[in-house]
DNA sequence: CGGTTCGTACGATACCCATCGTAGTACGCC
DNA sequence: GGCGTACTACGATGGGTATCGTACGAACCG
C-alpha cells in the first residue's frame, strides 16, 4: 500500500465518542437518514479513507458537513485532517465490537433495496 | 399452541405496508427511538402477539399509540384488533427476507448494551 | 504574498416528531 | 342498555434537524 504520499494530519482535532461511549441508538439513528446511509454505503465500498467532497452529494457544502458531524458523533465513521482536505473511514472494527453483524446487516440491506427499487430510491 | 381461546378479529382494520414497500431507512428510523427500541426487544422476548398495555411504558397512552403506530407503519410490526385489545407482533419473516439479520443484529446489539450499561441505559 | 481549494461557523427557516391532555370510539360484559 | 377497558383522534407544545446562504479559516501552490 502506498502511504508514503499521504500528508500526515494537521493540528486541527475533532472529537470522537470513545467506543464504550457508542449508543445503538445513535448508530441507528444516523443511519436512517438516506443521505448518510448512501454515504456510508460508498464508504463501506471503498477501501480506506475518502475524503468529504469526493461524495458529489446533492446538497449544500454545510448540509455536507452537518451530516458527516453527525456520523462522527454517533461513532460510525473517524475523521481526520489530511492537508485541506478531511478524510473519512467507516470504524468497522469498533461496530462490529459492540454491535456484531450490524453494519454488514445494514449493508446489505441498503444493496439489496437499491436492486429491488431499480436504483431510483435514491 | 392455545389458540382456540383467541378473540377473532373484529371489524376495525389497519393500514399495513406490504412487504416490497417496507424502506430500510423507515426501520432504522423505528428502531432508532428508545422506546420503540425497548418495545420491539420485549415483542422478540415474548412469542407471538402482545396486547399494546403490557408493556407499561413510561409514557403516556397517546404517546404509546404513536410509537406502535411508527413501527407499523415502517414495516416492522403487524397489528390487528382483538376484541378491545390491539395485538402486536414483529414481522420477523419480512424483514428477515428483505434485510437478512438486520433484526437479529440489532436485537443482539441492544442486548449487548443493556448488559454493557448495567441496565442503567434505557 | 495572493489565489484556490476544502471545509467550518453561524443564523435563518421550515419541517419533523416525542410528548401530553382531553375528549371520543369500539368492544365485551353485566 | 349501561359500564368499564383499551385504544384513538386531535390539538398544542417544545425540541430536534435537514436544509440553505454567507462569511470565514486553514492549508497548499504558485
Amino acid at each position: 500500500m502506498r502511504t508514503q504520499t499521504r500528508p500526515p494530519s494537521t493540528g486541527r482535532s475533532l472529537e470522537h465518542p470513545d467506543r464504550d461511549l457508542i449508543r445503538l441508538e445513535d448508530v441507528l439513528h444516523a443511519l436512517s437518514d438516506p443521505m448518510r446511509l448512501q454515504i456510508v454505503c460508498a464508504l463501506a465500498g471503498s477501501e480506506g479513507e475518502q475524503s468529504c467532497s469526493v461524495f458529489a452529494l446533492p446538497v449544500s457544502k454545510s448540509t455536507t458537513t452537518h451530516h458527516f458531524r453527525v456520523l462522527r458523533e454517533s461513532g460510525v465513521i473517524t475523521q481526520i485532517y489530511r492537508g485541506t482536505a478531511k478524510m473519512n473511514a467507516l470504524r468497522r472494527d469498533d461496530l462490529e465490537e459492540l454491535f456484531p453483524g450490524l453494519l454488514d446487516s445494514v449493508l446489505t440491506g441498503a444493496h439489496r433495496q437499491a436492486a429491488r427499487l431499480g436504483e431510483e430510491g435514491r
